[in-house]
DNA sequence: GCAAGGTC
């Protein structure tokens, strides 16, 4: 009998349906990772003085992470017959391919040298699965195991290194448990009394001030924007507006913006403002095609459903995860928008139009897909309709929307217009710029974002309208606003920091560590935020920015493509952070004054 | 008590 552990559940069924009953098969599964990397159990103790020593960490403990799965796969495996056969079934991808190294690692435990195949799927598609029962491996892809193992160790290391030094720091010189380090390094002058990081932010009453190749950049890019805010010297300027009206419609035209100064004007504003009538020097119309949406990947899902709800990102991929096990939506962790062939969209049409009560007029897909496959999941789609309320039902709905808008509904398309004007006195030029739309298309059923429209009159080239009134007005650039969420993600997915799995976690880390705080539901930077950045910042750039994620990628490829072995890509990644560790730990007075001041 | 990566 075949063994098949599978990465999910959901997967785990879609096997067992697919697999005919001749096949003799057990399906199993587990729940993501069994298994944990660790430090040594030497270094346990937090101790400024071994922090080094992570970075020199080679031999790894590890640990059971789901003693749950860990347990029945262990039973399994050693109750099952002498020519059973695993057939390691996990995701194909790296992490899935970790997994399923986790599951061999079990069974030979048990089993050694069993005999083990590894399944190759890139949907849950039933012509898929049987695809991959016909052209099992009998290996798994040891490339792909030490890419993900790489990342594990190094992360881990990194992680926990620069983690317990900026911890630790933070409480030098206090009357805490690290009292032997008040002699030997930072100066007493240092303010003494509480841990003032105690008790800020919900979680974080410990004190802890994290770093990880993932948060830092993020915290980063929330700092970075306060500092553009901050730096910001607004400039006045000034510019003309009329009202104008053209077959009984009104509309505004402006000037150029002027940065000349007052004076200069309220000297143009002089020579037209008797002005009451403008002439056409130039009307523009072009039509402009909006697609309709792509089919929908994680990352999309979160940032348009942040928008729309406002809620944060992590907790509408709970919503998501909720909507899945329940059985209305597809897998919600996926990076795939294109629709696998063959993609069978009846059964989604029905549960999008019966859950939304709508029609669609043609019933024939025509799918607009985007580029990307992570090769192991398809996209999101609604799988049954769901009637509920409050927030899963907003969210339930989008994804439906979405489905139809991408696959039974046409482009949209609208109309930009453009006329420049000139006062009839002073000769001032004016424009005006319009919009209207031409072809709802999409629109019709998913009116997320759907552009406003400002529809200027038609206008004939040296005709003469009237100017209803005309003003000087006085106003001054802007700086940026604060980074909302949903713009956070856009600028950590185009860095490439985490994953659609994962993205979602990082802002709400932030707020938990009490990084950030959310002020109009845009990301402030606290005072201990601002700290931690600076502090490292003013030592190496490379400590705050998305570089260690970059070389982590780079490595990572390295090694698929056999051109560095596992180790030897952690000795370089971890080579250029310990030199940096050694850096901040040399400056740790520096360091630590710059956290207790916070 | 540390990270990020899976899944629930």
């Amino acid at each position: 009998m075949f063994i098949v552990v599978a990465e999910k559940s959901s997967v785990a069924m879609a096997i067992k349906d697919a697999l005919p009953p001749s096949i003799k098969a057990r399906v199993e599964w587990v729940r993501g990772h069994i298994m944990d990397i660790d430090l040594p159990t030497t270094l346990r103790l937090w101790r400024l003085e071994t922090v080094e020593d992570i970075m020199d960490v080679r031999k790894f403990r590890y640990t059971v992470r789901d003693r749950e799965s860990y347990s029945k796969l262990s039973s399994i495996f050693s109750n099952c017959k002498d020519d059973d056969l695993l057939v390691i079934a996990t995701d194909n991808d790296h992490e899935g391919e970790l997994i399923g190294y986790e599951v061999l690692m079990l069974y030979r435990n048990v089993r050694k040298d069993g005999k083990y195949y590894r399944m190759r799927f890139n949907s849950t598609d039933r012509r898929e699965i049987l695809g991959a029962w016909n052209r099992l491996e009998s290996s798994l892809n040891w490339r792909w195991v030490s890419k993900a193992m790489f990342r594990h160790k190094f992360d881990l290391l990194t992680g926990a290194a620069y983690t317990r030094l900026l911890t630790l720091s933070s409480r030098m010189g206090m009357d805490t448990n690290d009292k032997e380090y008040l002699n030997t390094s930072i100066s007493k002058s240092i303010k003494h009394g509480t841990n003032r990081h105690n008790g800020k932010g919900k979680d974080n009453g410990k004190g802890l001030i994290s770093w990880g190749s993932c948060q830092t950049p993020t915290l980063n890019f929330i700092v970075e924007r306060e500092r553009e805010i901050e730096n910001f010297k607004p400039v006045n300027y000034w510019y003309i507006e009329a009202l104008i009206e053209h077959d009984g419609v009104r509309f505004k035209a402006k000037s150029k913006d002027m940065y000349e100064g007052e004076e200069y004007a309220m000297q143009v504003y002089e020579s037209c403002r008797n002005s009451s009538k403008a002439s056409v020097l130039e009307y523009k119309e072009s039509a402009m095609v909006i697609h309709r949406p792509l089919p929908l990947r994680t990352d999309d899902a979160l940032r348009d459903l942040v928008r729309i709800t406002g809620k944060s990102a992590a907790y509408i991929l709970d919503v998501m995860e909720d909507l899945y096990s329940k059985g209305y939506i597809s897998y919600p962790r996926t990076d795939t928008n294109r629709y696998p062939k063959g993609f069978d969209f009846a059964k989604p049409l029905s549960a999008a139009l019966n859950g939304l009560s709508v029609d669609v007029d043609a019933h024939i897909p025509r799918a607009r897909n985007g580029m990307l496959d992570d090769g192991a999941h398809p996209p999101i789609y609604p799988v049954s309709p769901y009637h509920g309320s409050s927030i899963e039902r907003d969210v339930w709905e989008y994804i439906a929307r979405r489905f139809l808008a991408n696959a039974f509904a046409g482009d949209a398309s609208v109309v930009k217009q453009h006329a420049r004007l000139t006062t009839v006195k002073g000769c001032v030029e004016l424009y005006a710029d319009g919009q209207y739309i031409k072809d709802e298309g999409f629109f019709k059923i998913y009116g997320y974002f759907m552009p406003k429209e400002s529809r200027l009159p038609s206008l004939m080239v040296d005709s003469s309208v009237d100017i209803v009134s005309i003003d000087l007005v006085k106003a001054k650039t802007k700086p940026p606003s604060r980074l909302s969420e949903a713009e956070l993600l856009e600028v950590m997915e185009r860095h490439g920091i985490g994953t659609d799995a994962t993205r979602a976690e990082f802002p709400s880390l932030l707020l938990k560590r009490g990084y950030a705080t959310k002020v109009h539901n845009r990301f402030r930077p606290t005072p201990l935020g601002i700290a931690v950045i600076d502090a490292l910042k003013g030592l190496d750039l490379r400590l705050v920015s998305p570089d260690a994620r970059k070389m982590v990628e780079v490595l990572m490829k390295d090694i698929e493509d056999g051109k560095v072995k596992e180790d030897e890509a952690l000795n370089r990644a971890i080579e250029i952070y310990q030199h940096l560790l050694g850096m901040c730990i040399k400056n740790i007075d520096y360091i630590a004054k710059r956290l207790q001041s916070a």
